[in-house]
DNA sequence: AATGAATGAGGGTTCATTCAT
DNA sequence: TATGAATGAACCCTCATTCAT
């Protein structure tokens, strides 16, 4: 499984889409990594064209406000991040029987989401900023969790659970659980690098599965 | 962004004076309550001190600046929050055969550590955006839960693996579940409160059991 | 007749009503003479700051706005500019028998109104400017002129066309002569101060009397 | 503000280029009517070109400077409205005893203005915004008032004289009644349209008639 | 001790103007 | 020739902080 750098990612959709100068991009790539430095409001806006280097000016040329230079540059991350790598196989599959066992579902679950935010921490941690700090936002995020998470991963909970590969701990609980593990990881990784990601996530689904049997 | 050591100015500042006046009292609530409400950045001195009932002036009599408002506030939490419930009654246990089972010690510690969370939730979201944002800050909560958490939480799970109450699994990787276990449980309260707080706990600890065992 | 300058008005006003200290007077007087001067947007808060030896911060101390420093500035005069010197006599006429000749009617409102228009050009400039600029602003000014003024002189037409003094000419007719002739003297004397400014009144005054015989 | 001498400004561009690509006129005319519309300050060079429909850059093409468009535009609409339809008739003249009697020559100079003044309202009311804004506008203003107007007028008002059709007022006096006369019109017009414009016309004479004779 | 007027640096944003394409 | 991306100075306004009263 090709591992997504949202940032390689966004580039390439919006060379297409948006028709994103390269100064642009570097005006997106730079207010990112402010923001996820510094936090957003301590990230001025001449902080941003100078890293870009770019004039102030060129700043506010494609994004109409400080906020959209936010908005847009977690957009592509934040519609990614919830869409576990389920849904990925979960649309190709046809009978039932095509379905992994349960390890190898945590295993590409949990490795994907915890690569993926590994890779795209600045967003993420930008993301989780605003959440605390903008009630709206927490809100739309909420419901972005639900529809995509929950209701993506609920069928594939059903199948297990039929097949006898769970207990019968309520979905919301395997969701919380299957989720605090992947934050858990990356956290415990961020504290304690001297533990390898792989090893990690290894542990983390032992733990997983052991909860879920 | 200052680059003072919080944790030490934190003490330092709660040695000094315990006694706030009733103003002051009002200012720090108010400022508290407004940095979580709408964040750090965007409450202005001025939106304290009404929120207060007092000039701005007053603001400063006290508090030399708009950080120690935050410091001062958070402090308190942070002294606590990882102190863990475990504390208390490790310190009270003359022999080893006074540590309670497994399933009680969790009960005791995740149910403790969720309540204080959600008593406490305004400065703990104040003080988890600031280790977003401030990378010193990060540091120094890390160091915190480091000493706090991993060293005196080290020799009950040692005693409690000698007994044959939990499994081979690494200290650092139990303290990642039971912690993660009790962030699960508050944030999945937020989102959801239809679950009782009391039934999202007892189920917590039934998962952190089976995954210890 | 004391003649009244609004500036002078305002300030006695302001002095007991809405307590401007005398840093804010200066701001309100700085701004409506560099308004004034190079009109309203060629002038900065920058300017007004350091034309009434202020900061710029103290500027936005009791005027939230730039735009309130133009309408605070003018309101007083615009409440004035309207209201014909014939409201003070008229109130004060109990019988129609003492209501005076038509010159000296004309002499008392043209004189008045052209004194005080002459003393306050420079607010009147910016109200002006105001008006072509603003549409909204415009409209308001036609809505004052009708209810302050035609309403106002109506009754008096009445009276002095009863009497005889003046011919049959429409009310709008006659205001519109009036009001005209008020204006051509400021102007003129703007154009061509060698006629002094009692001389052009003199001859405003024989003008209007002859055209409404 | 700039120093330049519009009215001599005016005389050059117009004799350069007479001929405006239809772009350019486009150019000319959108900024024009939004300069009317909304105020000179409050146009943006993006506005205009978004309203002629051409880029930014080509707003610049033809004319240097935001304020050339508008000199560019008031230009020839200054240059007639103190042009009176007296010059037509009185070049024509070759003996004194063509010339009409007073009734007909205000109904023609008066006429003629009130419509060519409202027929270029737009130009007109952005011209005077910038007497009221730009000292060296006015000034300039007021010496083509002189040449063109007083320069011209007044042989026709000697002629009439002699003929014993006006009464013994300066020539000064006389201008400004029909100047203000004619103001006084169009604006009454604007205020209140509900009297048509040639009644309103047709008043405006015979309150004239009446003062002059 | 308490007030709130005053400060002035800095923020986000706009806009006339230029120039490479 | 026409475009529109790029510039950067200037603008209005906010806000933490100070200090005379």
């Amino acid at each position: 499984m090709t591992e997504t750098n949202l940032i390689a990612l966004f580039k390439q959709l919006s060379a297409k889409d948006d028709a994103l100068s390269s100064k642009q991009q570097a005006v997106l790539n730079a207010s990112l990594l402010l923001f996820s430095e510094k936090g957003f409001e301590q990230t001025s806006t001449k902080d941003i064209a100078s890293a870009a280097g770019v004039s102030e000016g060129t700043v506010y040329k494609h994004f109409k406000t400080k906020n959209q230079l936010l908005v847009k540059g977690i957009a592509p991350v934040l519609d990614n991040v919830f869409q576990s790598a389920v849904h990925e196989f979960l649309s190709q599959i046809t009978s039932r029987d095509k379905i992994p066992k349960l390890h190898d579902v945590l295993m590409l679950v949990i490795s994907n989401r915890v690569h993926f935010i590994q890779n795209n921490l600045p967003a993420i941690k930008v993301a989780l900023v605003q959440v605390l700090v903008d009630k709206t936002f927490a809100e739309q995020m909420v419901q972005h969790f639900r529809t995509a998470i929950v209701e993506e991963v609920k069928p594939l909970l059903s199948i297990l659970r039929e097949r006898g590969e769970i207990c019968n701990i309520s979905d919301f609980q395997a969701i919380k659980l299957i989720s605090s593990t992947i934050i858990s990881i990356v956290v415990g990784y961020q504290i304690n690098s001297h533990v390898s990601l792989e090893d990690a996530i290894a542990e983390g689904i032992v733990v997983v599965e052991k909860a879920l049997k």
